[in-house]
Formats: structure tokens, C-alpha cells, sequence
DNA sequence: ATGGTAGGCGTCCTA
């Protein structure tokens, strides 16, 4: 089963790079972040009719997630847990089964933070905090889970193209890296880095010609309970995504666990 | 030389 994450960065401007990807990579699941629609706004239909069922926690111009998935989604729920007060859209998981088991995949994007010190920061932080508790839960269910998404987290000096230049940013941070470790550190598989020990970026500013320079960080994950782990059979990043026509500033990450 | 770009029901905010 091929698991995808998307920072697509507005699905309506993104509509015509989405499906040629979709058609392109033809994951199973998809998550997508950063959709910047409400429910009712998100193309549901141009992306059934490549065969994909779609469910969407959606938010007016800010945020939001989906999952598709060519196989039904079962158990939905919307929202992380944790605190009734937040309204912003940024978290979304579903069952679903394969021929050989079933995996509970989650989508997120957490907040970017910037600036930090500040508000924002407290959020990023506070986020972090419940998705810990989250991802505490779904690892003692002892069954493969995934949560795949836009992090907002540099996890390491070689997953930034210039450290030092990064060392203030909200998605650097020690406070940051350290939230992100503590989660690995209760049992959670970096996919990628469990496979690949390269230099591999999933995100490139539009400013500044970053992505010519090859200025890019690494803040798109998929992390795994150890159940997923052992059916984990490979991980890859679709670079070349960030050179086609009217690109996200994000590219796809995806795993293919043996489900 | 502190620049630059993209998206969103938008004349600023977020990234």
C-alpha cells in the first residue's frame, strides 16, 4: 500500500498539478495539507474521477487537510485531540484496509510557529504537546499507524541547506527539534531516515530562487508506529514535482508498507 | 544590497 503526503499549498490553484501527480504516482492514500478550502469548496469530484474517495476537514483560506484513498475510509475523525478552542483545521485520520491488514493512517500539518519568541510559537509548541499524547495513544494499540504530514520541523543540521542561517526559525529551533525527538523517541520511525543516510530536502521557498540554488530544508515526514516499520518496504520524495508547472513550495513523500 | 514569491472570496495575513 502507498502512502503519499502532499503540501499542496491551495487546492484550487494546485488542481491541475494534484491530478497529474495523482495519476502519475497513483498512491493509495493520499494526505493532503494546506488545502486552504472549506468542505464545500474542494474539487471532491475531479479527484473521484480518478478513483479516489475523498474526505476533507476543511477551513475558509487557512489550512485545512484531506485524505484520499482508492479504498474506503473507515473510521473517520477530524480534528487532533486535546483542546475543544481550536478552530484551525489541521489534523485528520481514517482506517484503512489492504489485503494483508489494516493501517490507521493520520494526516497533519503543524503549525509553522514563526515568529519565534511569540503567540504563534506557544501554539506550535502547545500542538506539539497534544500531538505527543496522540502519538503516545496510537503506539499502545500496538497496530500499524502512520501519521504523515507537513511537520514544520528540521529535524537535523543536514535536512537544512545552511543551519546557521535557520537557527532562529520557529522549524529549527532546539525547543522545536527537541518536541519532534521526544515523539521518535517513544518508538516512532522516521521512514525516511530509517532508509536513506543522503542529504534530501521536501521543501524549497518560492523566494530567492531557492529552488535553482537547491535551498531547501526537510519538514515533510512519515513517522511509524514499529507495527508499520515492519511491513515498511520503501520511502521515497517525488523531487522532481517542485520543477513542474505552477509547483507547490512542498513536494510528495511517500512509503510503501506491505498491506 | 535585509531583497524575493505565492495563495487567498484578500486592499493584509500566512507561509
Amino acid at each position: 500500500m502507498k502512502i503519499a503526503t502532499f503540501n499542496i499549498n491551495g487546492v484550487k490553484a494546485r488542481l491541475p498539478a494534484l491530478l497529474d501527480w495523482l495519476q502519475a504516482a497513483r498512491p493509495d492514500v493520499a494526505v493532503l495539507q494546506e488545502i486552504k478550502s472549506e468542505d464545500a469548496g474542494f474539487p471532491a469530484e475531479a479527484i473521484g474521477d480518478l478513483g479516489y474517495n475523498v474526505a476533507v476537514h476543511g477551513q475558509k483560506g487557512f489550512n485545512g487537510v484531506a485524505i484520499l484513498s482508492r479504498r474506503p475510509l473507515e473510521d473517520l475523525s477530524l480534528g487532533l485531540p486535546g483542546d475543544d478552542d481550536d478552530a484551525q483545521a489541521r489534523w485528520i485520520e481514517a482506517t484503512v484496509s489492504g489485503d494483508r491488514g489494516a493501517v490507521r493512517v493520520c494526516g497533519l500539518y503543524l503549525p509553522n510557529g514563526n515568529p519565534a519568541p511569540g503567540p504563534k510559537y506557544v501554539y506550535k509548541l502547545a500542538w506539539m504537546e497534544r500531538l505527543e499524547a496522540r502519538a503516545r495513544a496510537l503506539l499502545a494499540e500496538e497496530q500499524p499507524a502512520v501519521m504523515l504530514g507537513d511537520y514544520n520541523v528540521i529535524p537535523e543540521p543536514r535536512d537544512v541547506h545552511d543551519p546557521a542561517a535557520w537557527a532562529d526559525d520557529a522549524l529549527f529551533l532546539p525547543q522545536t527539534r527537541a518536541a519532534f525527538r521526544r515523539i521518535l523517541n517513544l518508538g516512532w520511525y522516521d521512514a525516511y531516515r530509517a532508509l536513506h543516510d543522503d542529504v534530501a530536502y521536501t521543501f524549497w521557498d518560492y523566494q530567492a530562487g531557492a529552488w535553482p540554488k537547491n535551498y531547501g530544508i526537510r519538514i515533510d515526514h512519515a513517522l511509524l508506529t514499529p507495527q508499520a516499520a515492519d511491513r515498511l518496504r520503501a520511502c521515497a520524495i517525488d523531487r522532481g514535482v517542485r520543477g513542474g508547472e505552477k509547483p507547490s513550495d512542498h513536494v510528495p513523500l511517500w512509503i510503501d508498507l506491505d498491506i
